[in-house]
DNA sequence: GCATATGTGTCAATATCGCTGACATAAAAT
DNA sequence: ATTTTATGTCAGCGATATTGACACATATGC
């Protein structure tokens, strides 16, 4: 009888069944592209972070610049994401997404969204919010990535 | 001005970040005693169902026999998973945690299941429901993997 | 101008975790 | 007796991450 640490575990399982689930279906797309995991994270925060800097999307994604250099590389050199020099330091690469890497992005992006919404629907009244509330307190240093579209 | 699909992309960003920070704990902790977040999966689904097979620890993890071998190799060999036949079906290895285990097991879902509380606490009334209703939502056939703890 | 810091790229080695394929053994089921 | 099932094991591969070291261009501070 531990009705509370079972509730906790229930929640620690559904945590790990549903984000399997909710990669899945990407994951299956991108390995008919060649991809992985890591080049869906990256086409994603670039797409939503146009102009961004490698710098940046490092602090987002929080792995070694090793790590990225990898993925970012093939995703530009088969032309899903373009870079151009940063005019005020040119140091910096700006990166986007060409159309080719919006596409691949888009189609990845509405999988996610349509699981995300029919979970919504599914769950009822009042669920989503309380689904987003609780993700965003499970979250460490809330504020310290900032987003292009928050504020 | 895109308010539907962006607050789909706040949720898959949630996602993201609340999964990652949700692991990284147990990840640290795992680190120190040299495995992995696959060691964790399966000390957990053990602990969760004692006596357990290989094969119903197969199709709970969705993974390969190569794969799961090789952790639950070196679970029991440190000494962390406990194994012997099933006396029914002398094929059959039936799984359970030593005392050992037990210890790992409880201080990696202690971590966890106190940052679900902490968030659970933090994100107010009901939003702990709403959060369970929109993950159980979310899983590629519910009902599929039925787990000792559920009915 | 020079020294230092920063942004980026790259080479090399390593670890984890998943995969496929092939084969072996034991025991249960028919 | 044959087939099916549960498990184990060997060998190799691929994706993703790591640390450490070094190179280069450019910006910044003195």
């Amino acid at each position: 009888m531990r009705p509370h640490g079972d509730s906790m575990r229930q929640a620690i399982e559904l945590m790990f069944f549903a984000y399997r689930d909710f990669t899945g279906e990407a994951d299956a797309i991108l390995t008919a592209y060649g991809f992985g995991r890591a080049h869906h994270r990256a086409l994603y925060f670039v797409g939503r972070n146009p102009g961004v800097a490698v710098n940046e999307l490092l602090a987002i994604l929080k792995i070694t610049k090793q790590s990225l250099a990898r993925v970012l590389g093939q995703l530009i050199e088969e032309g899903y994401i373009h870079q151009e020099s940063d005019s005020d330091d040119r140091r910096r690469r700006l990166l986007s997404l060409t159309d080719k890497g919006r596409r691949l992005e888009v189609l990845l992006t509405e999988r996610q969204s349509r699981r995300i919404q029919r979970a919504f629907d599914a769950a009822g009244n009042g669920a989503d919010a309380g689904f987003m509330r609780v993700l965003e307190a499970m979250i460490d240093d809330r504020g310290a990535v900032r987003l292009s579209g928050e504020d």
